[in-house]
DNA sequence: TGTACATCAGTGAACGCGCGTTCACTGATGTAC
DNA sequence: TGTACATCAGTGAACGCGCGTTCACTGATGTAC
């Protein structure tokens, strides 16, 4: 056992990469205690590092608000982007649109369920004065917007999807998936077990479907 | 000219309706602040009262906290019903309910471009352990909810929308058009006129009445 | 109508606290010769 | 391979601040007689 919990001894001077563990330690206090959680000491004590050695690497406790909250809006689009990869071939391309919208959709809703810490921080705003930075992607590099538009340019293209219904689409799948999210961590359908919010996910998928 | 801005001059020694004066400035700092700018000190000296005179009114801060929060949701609430009120009324009572609905998700969107402070803050939950107190009506005592489940209702029993639909149907509205309202508020949206927004409130809807 | 009194809303002063940020520093690391 | 040196990541100490909350108080108001 080479390290506990509570703050790691270093054994060298320098730390290495403090930069990436102080986002780290802000998303665990994230995760419990919202973005108010992030007290800049508090990292610094959690990563075992002086308070000020966080000023090296972010202009000021906003900045790493910032980062921490582009951090998770990272995992989100990554849990998307693995969801989409775990998908199995389907030989109808149609059909494999459609589904690839429904597993981006599930793994969404799941993340906020798993997440809502992280979740809820991804889409706050009411902190840190937002100079308009832009939603950070996955692995792939897609954020979660990206690759719902390209499901549905796919949806479009395989003769699914009438193109006059295209425009804007992703804003009324995404409202839908998204104010369902928001229901099922803070709403009335708050406490919802997991399987029943996949059940709800698929009922509104289904109404999506009918709506687009 | 009785009153300027700044602190209030009070003529009598008790204030009359501190708790109530309390939540109004207290909502007019999270208008342009959130939650967080709600410092209990700044209510109070806004009030033009001794900062531990609040606890007269509130157990703590967060007790302070959670009737502002109940009050952004009665204003949003009173405005859906003033909304509704002023509805032209209709002959065909299937029309009637479907008018009603859109009426309702309407002034939903609009409240939250028009007050996004008090939007946010009326869904926001990060803060204050929330002992899950529940969701404050307007005037006529109706949250926002039961005013659309109430729609949803009437939508059924006109035969306009099959019964075996109607379960949860307000879950899928809703989640549509708040999702649409953190779009124009703090999404990729945001930045559009209000003509703008009604008109892509208007395409929401449309796609609702399809998929619901 | 007048007086005595209890209530309790708002006062005034103070507390301890942890915060974000600044400063001058130190010493491990990487580079040039 | 060995030495001298510049860099700059992390240190240590300190700052001023405004916060939430507590305490014992005061005096306007409403009520009982």
């Amino acid at each position: 056992m080479t390290s506990g919990t509570g703050p790691r001894k270093r054994d060298t001077y320098r730390h290495g990469d403090l930069r990436n563990a102080l986002i780290q330690a802000g998303l665990e206090l994230v995760r419990d205690g919202g973005l108010d959680a992030v007290v800049l000491r508090e990292v610094t004590r959690r990563v075992g590092v002086v308070p000020n050695a966080a000023y090296r690497h972010f202009a000021d406790r906003n900045a790493l608000l910032r980062a921490i909250r582009q951090a998770a809006l990272g995992r989100l689009a990554a849990a998307m982007e693995a969801e989409l990869a775990a998908q199995p071939p389907v030989d109808d391309p149609a059909a494999s649109a459609r589904a690839r919208i429904r597993a981006l959709a599930t793994s969404y809703l799941r993340f906020a369920q798993a997440e809502p810490g992280l979740f809820r921080a991804a889409f706050s705003t009411s902190d840190m004065a937002d100079t308009g930075d832009e939603a950070a992607g996955g692995p792939g590099g897609s954020t979660a917007f990206q690759l719902l538009g390209a499901a549905l340019d796919d949806l479009v293209s395989t003769g699914a999807l009438p193109a006059d219904r295209r425009p804007d689409a992703e804003y009324f799948v995404w409202s839908a998936v998204h104010g369902l999210a928001v229901l099922l961590i803070d709403g009335p359908l708050r406490g919802l077990l997991p399987v029943q919010a996949e059940e709800a996910g698929e009922r509104l998928l289904d109404s999506i479907e009918r709506g687009i």
